[in-house]
DNA sequence: TGTACATCAGTGAACGCGCGTTCACTGATGTAC
DNA sequence: TGTACATCAGTGAACGCGCGTTCACTGATGTAC
């Protein structure tokens, strides 16, 4: 490996997803980081600051692919959307939601969470009914994470289906059917 | 303060909810409930024979509590109950859902957990309503605990009853009318 | 009421560890001429 | 094509810190007689 990385930033940000996902986000050092990136221990702080930088950016890249990803057809797929990336990508899903973690006031940060806010809002009709839905969906999949659920051999995806479909259907008629 | 503390394993378990409400549970640590409790560095290893075991107790606690707290009168109830129990409760509610923090494999946790999942589904006629009722009330209490959840000057305990009320009271003829 | 003794709760010094951060540095890269 | 130089990425030694755990100990308590 050259003295220049290449893409440093990248590795460290696909690193720390490595990391949380392997021990934890209480266990993850900056050490670590460099030692998985393959370079010497100061390296990611040269690039981020310091911890909370590196925390921010892996935060605002997650709200960023979120937003993206919950861009979908109908008010029901978002959930399963929403769903699909917190188990998918389960470091970032769990960084996001703890602000303590991070700069929760940095502009890029911000944006990046209005963005998928926005895309959040946007699907559901009713107020309560969208608040009711993203409950459903952040509470199926904390718990599917924690090991909580029962029913543990199921597919998740399928079970989160049907529980998006409990939700009165007939409250709004701006949303698409279930699948 | 004497020698004997007099019940210094309660007081070191009220100094956990303490410590994590405030600094988190990532910043818990053992030496620092000492000082809090008063005694020396050392006493809660002396009580609880290592970390793992004195978080083991903390959510064999919360799950005893929490058992006890959803004993109601009505399905809906006992999803208020559930928001109620992690709002004013978070220390333990956060430490509960993440057992790679404690022995999750202890008898009378599981004991305590079983106990707590039990009356969740007794509440619950069918089967994929009750998975949808609870991931609600996670769902809500978690992202209102993070600070995503819009709204935050309302009161929570009404929010929650509004996304109640959006599950389809139809299904079943065992859940109680709404409050 | 007094004494002897076992038990238990909590002490405090010591250990080794991994951490985040700092800082002067060095090697690589790109650009100007 | 070659050289000089500025810029930037990453190095590695050093720092001080708080941590969890150990261990021989001491002070308090309760019980037996």
């Amino acid at each position: 490996m050259a003295y220049h990385h290449g893409d440093l930033r990248r590795a460290l940000l696909e690193a720390t997803a490595e990391a949380i996902d392997e021990h934890g986000v209480a266990a993850l050092s900056m050490r670590d980081l460099a030692r998985r990136a393959g370079v010497s221990h100061a390296a990611p702080t040269h690039h981020f600051g310091d911890k909370a930088g590196l925390l921010t950016a892996f935060a605002t890249e997650g709200y960023e692919q979120l937003a993206a990803a919950l861009v979908t057809d109908s008010f029901l797929e978002m959930g399963v959307a929403y769903v699909r990336f917190a188990l998918s990508r389960r470091a970032q899903f769990e960084v996001m939601f703890r602000p303590d973690l991070y700069r929760a006031d940095d502009p890029e940060l911000v944006a990046a969470r209005t963005r998928s806010g926005a895309a959040l809002y946007t699907g559901a009709g009713e107020r309560s009914k969208g608040q009711a839905a993203w409950s459903i969906a952040h509470g199926f999949a904390t718990l599917w994470i924690s090991g909580a659920f029962p029913g543990r051999d199921q597919d998740p995806m399928v079970v989160a289906r049907s529980l998006f479909a409990q939700l009165g259907q007939d409250a709004t008629n701006d949303t698409g059917a279930a699948g």
